[in-house]
Order: structure tokens, then sequence, then C-alpha cells
DNA sequence: ACTACGACCTCTAGCGGCTAGAGGTTCAAG
DNA sequence: CTTGAACCTCTAGCCGCTAGAGGTCGTAGT
């Protein structure tokens, strides 16, 4: 298998900038390259890519991604750390999902509006108060 | 009234340079100056960046931000299109409460590993490969 | 009136995670 | 050997700020 970059970015969905862009921060290593300079992949990129594309899908930062693919590359070693990553990450998300939550319930109270005029409208009325706010913090 | 930026900012809690940058993207207009050239602001100013402030809380974006601003200012008109915005809005916020939900689904199922090592590790299967996840897309 | 110093000024660059374009070169099919 | 799609590098842009360098202004105290 000796693929080139198009071919790399066809079988995994990565646009072709962005596999650039990984390589120039590390989170790609720098492939074999032909006589007239262009890239060569191999099946082991093949994964390491599939793996970043997934793991980016998932949410996960590229810093984190860059920790997991170094855990990832020693079998025998506890997965603890990968389990602290995924955990924190999980926090995150949970985190902003009860403030999307909260915004939401205050959106939909201001939408509830059925006032005509932008002069008595309940969502300007809103905007330029946060003291009408159901909740006193966002 | 006559507030020098600093001012300004503590009474809206929007950081100086943010001010600045409002200014000069033309969500703030450009205020009064001394004669060293320092920027005075008066309440208009105050009101408009509390406006401002408030709506980026409820995660409004900038330019939504300034098409509700120009709204606002005519409180003859129909509120029909701020409504428009914020249920615009609300969609984009429902639209991300469930990418996360499903997000949040995946993670706890991966975190449910009780592996000790990398290389048995439910996290770096499911990361490895999309076909482990519950959801068939992310 | 003068000094000290905190607050202000402009300008530039950086964050994350890409994405797009210009302008030039290489590869592979016919 | 020619064509043209695919590749190359380099630079700049997106959003919404944030930080720093290096210099000027305003005002309180003496
Ligand atoms: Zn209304
Ligand atoms: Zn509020
Ligand atoms: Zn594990
Ligand atoms: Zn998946």
């Amino acid at each position: 298998m000796n693929l080139a970059i198009g071919d790399l970015s066809r079988r995994t969905g990565v646009k072709i900038p962005t596999i650039r862009y990984y390589e120039q921060i590390g989170l790609l290593p720098s492939p074999a390259r032909t006589e007239g300079q262009q890239r060569r992949y191999g099946p082991d990129e093949l994964h390491r890519l599939n793996f970043i594309r997934h793991a980016r899908e998932l949410g996960f930062e590229v810093d984190a991604i860059r920790q997991l693919l170094g855990l990832a590359s020693d079998p025998g070693r506890s997965c603890g750390e990968v389990h602290d990553i995924t955990k924190t990450h999980l926090a995150e998300v949970n985190h902003k999902i009860a403030r999307l939550s909260a915004l939401r319930d205050e959106l939909e109270a201001m939408v509830a509006c059925d006032n005509r005029r932008i002069s008595e409208c309940r969502i300007i009325e809103v905007l330029a108060d946060h003291g009408e706010c159901q909740h006193r913090q966002h």
C-alpha cells in the first residue's frame, strides 16, 4: 500500500489541507516522499489518521489526542491515563450540556413573546437586562 | 456621566481589549475622545455594551447581535425578525445539545472499560474503530 | 508648577482547528 | 512526449477574543 495524500484523504474522510496541518503540528509523522517531494503513506499512517479523525468526531482536543496516541503505542501499560483523559473530556461535555440546556430554557422563555412591536418585545427586554433572566448566571 | 474605558469595563464586566475589539468590528460606535485621544463613554454606550455582553452570554454570535442592535433601535417595527434570529439560535443550541448528548452516551460507554492494559482497553478500541460505536454517526 | 504613576493609546501577534487560494511542480495515462 | 489532474509550499483568513511591547495621557499630591 502506497497512498498519495488524495487517496489517504478519500479513505479517511479527512481533507487534504487538514492532513498537511496535522503533519505540521506533529500529530501525524512526516511520511515518506517521492523524488519529487510528494507524500506517500502506508497502513500505519492510515490507522493513525483514522484514530485521529474518530477522536476528533468524539470531541477530543488535538492535545488530548496527542497524549492518547502516545499511550496507545505502549500496549503493556496501564490504561489509567487513557481513562483520566476520557473522564476529563466527559466532564467537559457534561458541563457544556448543562450550560446549553440553561441557555435553551432561557431562549424558549424569550421566544414565547407574543407582542408585535420591538418596543414591547420580550426578547429585546431580556437582552437589555439580565435581571429578566430565569437563571441567575449563564 | 463620562466614563473612561476602564470604568466602562468595570461597569459591564467586559474586558478593555474586548471593548476596543468591539469598536474595531463596528459593534460599538467610536466614542468621543479627549484631546489626548482617550475614549470617553456615556450612558448610550453603557447600555449598548450591556446588551452586547448579555447577548454574548446567551450565545448569540456577533453578527446576530449586530442585527439585533439594528432592529432594537427601531421601536415601532415588528419584532418578527428578532424572533427569527432567536429561533435560529435556539435551533442551533438544540442541535448542539443533541450532538453533545450522543457524545456523552458514547463516552460513558467507553469509560465503563474495566481492563487494566492499553492492549485491551475499550477506549482505545473504540477510538480506533468507529464500528464499535453505538451511534452510527456523530 | 511639577512630578509620579496608573491608566490609557496603537500596533502586532497569538490561541484552536482548520480552510482557501496563488503560483508553481510532479506524476501517470495515453 | 504531451497533457492535465494531482500534488507542492507559502501565506492569509475564519471567530472572538487575549496578551504584550513600547509609548503617551491624565490627575492627585506636594
Ligand atoms: Zn417579540
Ligand atoms: Zn441573563
Ligand atoms: Zn481501559
Ligand atoms: Zn464513532
